[in-house]
DNA sequence: ATATAAATAGTAATCATTACTACTTACAAA
DNA sequence: TTTGTAAGTAGTAATGATTACTATTTATAT
């Protein structure tokens, strides 16, 4: 893969946050480095990162979002401000209870708590 | 709420069904009943039965699907076709621990396992 | 029966994302 | 160090899922 500096831009504006960005975010702040870089290029470079294992995608409802944390971890989401956190909660399931109950191979498991932030209780 | 033929006709679609159907597929089976039913009116009417419980939504990648079994449970998602199949695997998470580490209120969890059905297993 | 507010059909608009195209650039070889 | 070229980009158009809008229809209370 050849070198692109707009990539390398993109990739450390998603590994310099813990927000779990979507592209339009990512695009305004690439923008305050690269003054005309194109929305599209965002989405492909986002892409790219994640296929080649430099960064991870959450799909959120009806977006995507990237996460620089690329190790296995899962997330609590905010219903009331959409915000996601990293946790370390482990997800446990009985792998062999689901080949055998229901003839299906597992892989990977996604998993997400919803709830409400410290800004939110009360 | 006031009686609709039209939502009733969607309800019983997607209540008939485990193949969790996206709008589109619902839109289909409904215009057999009813020839000249508008796509605006499934989605609307997906939204509502949602709203008062009478089915459920689901969240997957970028699309939106619908689930006839409104009891707590899980899915298995086949990355080779798609095919969402009902579980009763159950999500167990160290509430206390997500409360105390996070201080986050943990209300609900949604959760599914990729991996492959029996007819993409080799 | 009639009034009326809610629901619908049909169509236009929106939003996130992807595709397209002419121009630019990284970088390998001369 | 130039130069050829394929990969990458900017800018814009297109797509696909969903929502909004509006004139017409319909459930239902009086």
């Amino acid at each position: 893969m050849r070198y692109s500096y707009q990539r390398e831009v993109i990739k450390n504006i998603v590994c310099s946050t813990k927000s779990h960005p979507n592209a339009e975010w990512v695009f305004c702040e690439a923008k305050k480095q690269i003054e005309n870089i194109s929305l599209g290029t965002v989405y492909r470079n986002l892409k790219i990162l994640e296929n080649t294992g430099k960064i991870k995608s959450i799909h959120d409802d009806n977006q995507v979002r990237y996460d620089g944390n690329i190790d296995d971890h899962h997330h609590l989401k905010c219903v009331e401000c959409g915000a996601l956190i990293d946790t370390d909660i482990q997800s446990n399931f009985d792998r062999k209870k689901i080949i055998d109950d229901y003839d299906f191979e597992p892989n990977e498991v996604k998993f997400f708590i919803l709830g409400k932030c410290k800004k939110h209780t009360k």
